[in-house]
DNA sequence: CCATCATGGTCAACCAGGCTGACCATTTCT
DNA sequence: AGAAATGGTCAGCCTGGTTGACCATGATGG
């Protein structure tokens, strides 16, 4: 028998809710204080182009009734506009705006600012080693809530 | 100018989202239907012995009101029970039940189970690096949510 | 070509899980 | 003894999710 390693998980845990505390921090202090984390990953989908308030719920595991309303209120604080598709008059394709992507911006910044102070602890190798590691574990789909 | 980074925090919050279904999976397979992450972070602290509510909320970092919550679901369905304390009446100490005891042992068991399944990726030294790489990070403070 | 089905989006009602403020009983401090 | 601090509970509220119903538009097949 394996000596007993469930903690691992709690390691995993404890770093991303120090991870996501951090950026949202960081971003704050760099003057957006109207975004949750919710909306970071949003940004991240919308910003690959011709997303949908779909696609966002899509990416983000929830119904599109809640992704609309995330969307409405990027739309009200200004990051995100509705645009218009020619050839299909239901889609309502999404696009940030100059301040959401100034956003997005500060968001990267933000975490790798995070990374940065992990960096102070393990080294740059051993960022490298942590990155490599959780890339072998080749996760994908939804991004998902922790908790 | 380092090259960018920030893609590790991504990735961490991916593993820690992936670590937090498997465990939920497993424990509802498990047979514990009733019970949602928070519960197992609270579970953490209990189980140390002589919590009070008030100790739950400072360990989720949680108002005092919402642990009481929490804890009445926790009594309700039969994990916790609230004891007394003979020298500080106002104190309600909880005490795990066979079946939180039980319930703790399972969730144990799940999050070592999503462990050996990264295990199948990592291979045993990698997750022995990654364990120590996340202890490096030396992450202290109440549990929080991810997102 | 039209009828039907599928798709993107919105509205409404509801629920769970947080929050704050107020309060009570008890303990501790001065 | 009186005042302040502490553990706990009650009540009301807000946010962010959920489902169900519905509308407008687009795609499909007889």
């Amino acid at each position: 028998m394996e000596p007993a390693r469930g903690d691992v998980a709690m390691l995993v845990l404890a770093a991303a809710g120090a991870a996501v505390a951090g950026i949202q921090d960081n971003l704050q202090r760099s003057g957006f204080r109207d975004v949750r984390p919710a909306h970071g990953f949003a940004f991240v989908r919308i910003a690959q182009g011709d997303a949908t308030a779909l696609d966002v719920a899509e990416h983000l595991a929830i119904s599109k009734q809640a992704a609309g309303k995330l969307v409405d209120q990027l739309v009200d604080r200004g990051y995100v506009v509705r645009t218009h598709d020619p050839s299909d008059r239901r889609r309502r394709p999404l696009q940030l705006t100059q301040r959401g992507r100034a956003c997005t911006g500060a968001a990267e910044a933000a975490a790798q600012q995070v990374v940065n102070s992990w960096q102070d602890r393990l080294g740059a190798d051993g960022v490298v080693a942590l990155r490599n590691l959780l890339q072998q574990l080749d996760l994908s789909g939804p991004i998902r809530p922790a908790w």
